[in-house]
DNA sequence: GTGAAAGCGCTAACAA
DNA sequence: TTGTTAGCGCTTTCAC
């Protein structure tokens, strides 16, 4: 059993509340006495019981993060920046994967509350996506009564809830306007979820189109599952489907585009034009290589960890909503 | 605040025992009052306090995990199964990022440890690449003296320290036999690291090589960094290397091969047979799709889980050592 | 500058 | 079947 406050105090000769001083660097001790503490601590390799600590000051330093699962690239990068980030200041993450259903998502922000976690980080618009369409976003209100709330790449309104994401709609209204300047006529917009940051970037692809006076064709939004070879098929097996141009909701399906317009013998970017989003390690995996939106996502996330501390330290000006621009990476899957 | 279990108590007529009986499921509880408490505990919504448990239990039912960073193919799609697997447990992870150092991996061990964990999983074969090499795995035998530790794809001796992992050294025996009996005169092999299961990889290339009365060239034993475009620059830099196959450590380094396959105006399998490792989502976005060794990562870490959540029962007849056979993926760089 | 002592909310041994 | 009570290890007032 490893030593206690107890033991160190005995052993120094002090009392607990003097171990209790050093530990936490009160200045009311004097250097005689703090040195002589330190080093029976650092002789019998004393750890303070986060526990214990953790039931006096109701808090262990620690946030929950709440992904739908972490095995998605956007996701694991999202974390990796947190965790690591949090780490730099003494901060620790305890990992919830919720999967995509609401249920999951209910159950699993309710367990890491229920950790007594300092604050939630929910990375992933699938937990905001709900909002704008009305639907239920009331578990994450209600967490946020409990702690404030941390949205990546997502919006969700309320007390105690800050959001951080991209802007998507700039991005994919430029991103096709500069299409339709390069003389693209049909550009279809592909995804796999309605999940806020996709329907701002559909948003997005439409005003553009509306805008040049373009049609909004219905057969050129495309909702597929997110697998490379689903993809692929589906697009085959269309088989009056034109299109010149196509902007993805995340790489993974453009690459799936990619898989079509080589089985088609389509020509990229001559005959069919395609754009990622993410930026992700897949979009130089792919052969051509794909241009691709790049969300900024370690700045979204460097930020967030920067309004939680401050938010923790009880500051009250932190800005409830950050939203950061979209660059968009040149590779040569594109003629932009 | 929080309702605690004493007004818990006091709501429902009885005394905290009585109370704490319920929440834990004890069966000296008459019908009648486990009815009444639970309605009140229903009605206020009680969550036990976790550190005053913690606090009594010395644990929460919580583990850590260590990888050296989330960002990882390999490294989130393990994750993502051992905190599903734990959660239908109802155990929490706690993640931690240690990086590649040493001095990283030391602290962050420790960081966790700090945290009462009740056990450490190491995600990964950096963790345990050293033990083979005579490098310095005492703060893993440390740490299991606190807690029961696993290593996922690592093995480290040592009591209390359970391993799971990969027969990497039979696949890579097996592959490249096959690959001498299709004819393939020049194999070569890329990695990027020196972990145990790098080493493994090699042992089981060069085993068959010798087996095979081939001579093991020094040359055709490729260390690269972790990049596909270096990957693909360093080959081509390589003006009179000459291969006509090559098995890589991971999917991302036979990629880089398949880029440099490209540039050189190479046919792929009739002139290089390329084959990757670990089957990952990269293999399937590659052009052509890469044939990879399967290495059953989600048998490994549920299998990890398994072992854990009886080691944590008390049961002392666990297996130490979990070894899976890998198996090949053929996809259309390989004519195995 | 230091110590004594009262919690923090829970579990479990012991009594009843 | 139920209640009483002594910890668990720490933080923090309040005295000195």
């Amino acid at each position: 059993m490893a030593i206690n406050i107890y033991d160190v105090a005995k052993l120094a000769g002090v009392s607990i509340a003097t171990v209790s001083r050093v530990v936490n660097g009160n200045n009311n001790v004097s250097e005689k006495t703090r040195a002589k503490v330190l080093k029976v601590m650092d002789e019998y390799g004393y750890t303070p019981n986060v526990f214990a600590r953790g039931l006096g000051l109701d808090s262990m330093k620690t946030v929950g993060i709440l992904c739908p699962g972490i095995s998605d690239l956007y996701v694991s990068d999202a974390v990796d920046y947190l965790v690591t980030r949090m780490n730099q200041y003494d901060y620790d993450c305890i990992l919830g994967c919720s999967g995509y259903g609401l249920e999951g998502k209910k159950l699993h922000t309710k367990l890491l509350l229920s950790k007594r976690i300092d604050a939630l980080i929910m990375v992933g618009s699938t937990y905001a996506g709900s909002a704008v369409n009305g639907w239920d976003v009331s578990y994450i209100q209600e967490a946020a009564k409990e702690v404030p709330v941390f949205m990546i790449n997502g919006y969700v309104e309320g007390e105690n809830i800050y959001c951080s994401y991209c802007d998507d709609f700039r991005a994919t209204y430029d991103l096709t306007t500069q299409m339709i300047k390069k003389g693209r006529k049909k550009i279809m917009f592909i995804y796999d979820s309605h999940s806020y940051s996709s329907l701002k970037k559909m948003a997005g692809y439409e005003a553009a189109l509306k805008d040049a006076g373009y049609p909004i064709c219905g057969n050129l939004k495309i909702c597929v599952k997110n697998r490379i070879h689903y993809v692929r098929d589906l697009l085959l097996s269309h088989t009056n489907l034109e299109f010149d141009a196509v902007i993805a909701a995340h790489d993974g399906l453009a690459i799936g585009v990619l898989k079509y317009a080589k089985e088609k013998g389509l020509r990229v970017p001559e005959d069919i034009c395609v754009v990622g989003y993410n930026n992700s390690s897949l979009s130089v995996s792919c052969d051509p290589e794909l241009t691709s939106v790049d969300n900024h996502l370690e700045k979204i996330c460097i930020d967030t960890v920067d309004y939680m501390l401050r938010v923790l330290q009880g500051e009250t000006d932190v800005p409830k909503n950050n939203m950061v621009a979209a660059s968009i990476k040149q590779r040569f899957t594109s003629d932009l």
